[in-house]
RNA sequence: GGGCGCAUAGUUUAAUGGCAAAACGUCGCAUUCACAUUGCGAAGAGUCUAAGUUCGAUUCUUAGUGCGCCCACCA
């Protein structure tokens, strides 16, 4: 029956064997959890990218995400955490190009099935590669219903929100200034681009009033712009120009005549106080020109290169060549006032490193007017409750200012539009003579609709949803709706979540709106706002600056306890965290001294079955160390429930080192007799299951051998009762 | 540009309207006892600056300085 443990702990022993048998167990399926008439906690897992590789975030994010299952499983809850991951459109086709590109394939060659199969290959190869190193931090999500955003399923609930949306009348199509990569031709959001600080010029060009009574001289940093100028715009209130506004200009080179007008979006103090406007190729201005009725003239087309529309005089060169040409001609016209230097910052496509080119397109979008309410409306009322709570506050300004969402993409990877366009046409109508009707642009349907007038065929768009908008419905998406699942019944709402501070606006925002929408109820009770990791400066670990620490290299290094326990003893609060690896030391050491004290425990506890009696001559250590155990204990179950896992541990770590190790194992030393022992067993034991859900891997371990070395009655320590008596029962 | 946060021993952090605490590091001593991945002990900061509130401020208020994070992207 004995089983020797080595004299010291090596996590490499242990760590891949006792998660197996966790997994064997089933218990992470809150389905196959021993007992009854349980009440549920659940939890989703913020999914990660299908290309993402564990980094620090995800570290901590999970760790303390397991910290608080693990402990709930314990407390006799039935506890699901539900894990998946995202499609991640942009990230993933750009994965895949790459790889193509190797091999000179373009995705263009391929077509948009061939090469969404070929996205498909890869996910199956590498898509599940971060869960195995997920796996590695010993973190207890259910894998059996591990979810993906492009699941036939979660295919089918993102086509719901759609029609159901459509439906309400708050999808609509309209046309909009966004970003856009002239290499790879298309749209790209705000998250792809990439801002430089560069050293340009900013050009002040004289614009000619039609009464020559003479100019108004505008700033810019893109000349070849003017070419689709559609007014010039000053502040209502600004004295230099106020008896201008309403007069009109000839823009240069064009020719064209061009009304001064007035917007509160000017800034006075800025340049010359009088700005250009070009609609079809700048965001602001195009929101200018809406205010103002203003027309759109696109001068340069998805290439890059300048358009009939931009004239004669640059058309078909691209807009480089164009701008030397203008500054050339304005220079020869006596109408370029000075150039300047200028720093600025400048958009760049993160993935092709080709300047960013504004440009007008048709895109979907979401009215956001009653989402926006209805999370404001949970929010306010604290349906869901915010950690630190000032997130509620910034959360609910965002959501005041929030403009319509532009949920489509030109991309060939994701969640196709359920529309269908097909040639408007103008037939007479049959049995009414002489009545013409015309059939509609496009339907909404999740299969090829029939047009009620003509037999023309429909397509498809070929636009996909933005991401997000699939990972707003994540936490019912996951659990079967639009179906009536038992798991929905069960599951939803959640109790917790956790993430960055960064996607809150992205994607907790949106989860709460979409839950008030489909669910009628918030998503999660709790929303807790993680601190993030820094490094040891303080600066940001990111890997473009080789700042960040791998933590695969940590647990190979330390072990996944010592790593989990470095984590969590910095996270005090929310406190952004700066990381140091000696507390991963500390962590090894500690998980050591557990280790042998389970070997100390050994060789003086004879038998874990005690007479009644034993009790009653307790000497004053023994009352002592139950007394301390007992106060730390209820301690400990208090910070886990309000999350303060990190103050949790400190307090752990000190009660088990000092209190226990340095004091209580060292009188015991001196003391004989049954009541020792007992209490040597009692205390161990039970702080090895306050221990487990922050070390789970060596816990476990020592549990086992303790169960094998005195033969005693139990399963599992992760399905151990926590304090001898459950709560979630 | 908007928002948020931080500032305490060499380092990373803790605490408190009334003697500033710990870990790591450093130094010394001990120990073949479950653990040298150990034990005991020592030195080491008066809490970024200025003003205010107060009997009293490291703590509360205001301003400044420094550092950092998030969001937006501006002619």
């Amino acid at each position: 029956m004995t089983k020797e443990l080595n004299p010291a702990y090596n996590p490499k022993d242990v760590e891949e064997k006792i998660y197996r048998l966790w997994e064997e167990s089933g218990y992470f399926d809150p389905d196959k959890l021993p007992g009854k008439h349980r009440k549920k906690f659940s939890v989703m897992m913020a999914p990660p990218n299908i290309t993402g590789s564990l980094h620090m975030g995800h570290a901590l994010e999970n760790v303390s995400v397991d910290i608080l299952v693990r402990a709930k499983r314990m407390q006799g809850f039935k506890t699901l955490w539900l894990p998946g991951i995202d499609h991640a459109g942009i990230a993933a086709q750009n994965v895949v190009e790459k790889e193509l590109r190797k091999q000179n394939i373009r995705r263009q060659d391929l077509g948009r099935e061939k090469f969404v199969e070929k996205i498909w290959e890869w996910k199956e190869k590498y898509g599940g590669l971060i869960f195995d190193q997920f796996k590695k931090l010993g973190v207890s999500p259910d894998w059996s219903r591990t979810r993906f955003t492009l699941d036939p399923g979660y295919v089918k609930a993102v086509q719901a929100a759609f029609i159901n949306y459509y439906e309400k009348g708050w999808i609509y199509r309209g046309e909009r200034v966004i970003n856009w990569c002239p290499k790879c031709e298309t749209g790209i959001s705000d998250l792809e681009i990439e801002y430089r600080e560069e050293n340009g010029k900013i050009y002040h060009i004289k614009y000619p009033l039609t009464d020559k009574s003479g100019f108004i001289t505008v700033a810019t940093t893109r000349p070849e712009t003017m070419l689709g100028d559609a007014a010039v715009a000053v502040h209502p209130s600004d004295e230099r120009y106020k008896k201008l506004i309403g007069k009109k200009l000839i823009l240069p080179i064009q020719e064209r005549e061009i009304p001064i007008i007035a917007d509160h979006s000017i800034d006075p103090t800025f340049g010359t106080g009088a700005v250009k406007i070009t609609p079809a190729h700048d965001v602001t201005d195009f929101e200018i020109s809406l205010r103002h009725d203003l027309p759109k003239f696109r001068i340069i087309d998805g290439k890059g290169v300048m358009t009939s529309e931009a004239g004669a005089f640059c058309e078909g060169l691209k807009t480089d060549e164009c701008r030397q040409k203008i500054v050339d001609k304005l220079s020869e016209l006596g109408l370029l006032e000075k150039v300047g230097d200028y720093t600025h910052n400048v958009a760049y496509c993160e993935r092709s490193g080709t300047i960013v080119e504004p440009r007008l397109s048709k895109q979907w979008f979401l009215k956001m007017s009653e989402l926006a309410k209805l999370a404001q409306e949970a929010i306010e009322k604290k349906e869901t409750v915010f950690y630190p709570e000032k997130w509620a506050g910034i959360l609910t300004e965002w959501l005041q200012n929030i403009k319509d969402w532009n949920i489509s993409r030109q991309l060939w990877w994701g969640h196709q539009l359920p529309v269908w366009f097909h040639e408007p046409k103008c037939i007479p109508r049959k049995g009414h003579e002489g009545d013409i009707v015309k059939c509609k642009e496009y339907a909404v349907s999740i299969t090829e609709p029939k047009c009620e007038f003509c037999d023309a065929k429909f397509v498809q768009s070929e636009d996909v949803l933005d991401t997000w908008f699939s990972s707003a419905l994540w936490p019912f998406a996951t659990l079967g709706w639009p179906g009536k699942t038992e798991d929905l019944a069960t599951y939803y709402p959640t109790d917790f979540i956790t993430s960055a501070r960064e996607i809150l606006n992205l994607w907790i925002a949106r989860m709460i709106f979409s839950g008030k929408e489909f669910m009628e109820a918030v998503p999660f009770k709790t929303v807790y706002i993680h601190a993030t990791i820094l490094t040891r400066e303080g600066k940001r670990m990111s890997k473009s600056l080789g700042t960040g620490i791998d933590p695969l290299f940590l647990i190979e290094k330390y072990g996944a306890d010592a790593t989990r326990f470095g984590l969590i003893y910095q996270n005090l609060g929310t406190q952004d965290i700066r990381f140091s690896e000696e507390h991963v030391v500390a962590g090894k050491k500690f998980c050591n001294k557990i280790w042998n004290a389970a070997r100390f425990v050994m060789t003086r506890v004879k038998s874990a079955d005690f007479p009644e009696t034993t009790k009653k001559n307790l000497s004053e250590a023994d009352k002592q160390i139950h007394a301390s155990f007992e106060k730390v204990s209820e301690e400990i179950t208090d910070d886990i429930e309000v999350l303060e896992f990190g103050r949790a541990l400190h307090k752990l770590y000190d009660f088990f080192w000092h209190e226990w190790a340095d004091k209580y194992i060292e009188t015991s030393k001196k003391q004989a007799g049954l009541e020792t022992e007992e209490t040597l067993f009692y205390v161990f034991t039970n702080i090895l299951k306050l221990l487990h859900p922050f070390i789970p891997f060596v816990t476990e371990e020592i549990w086992q051998t303790l169960k094998s070395h005195y033969g005693f009655k139990t399963d599992l320590l992760i399905i151990e009762s926590w304090l001898n008596h459950d709560h979630g029962i």
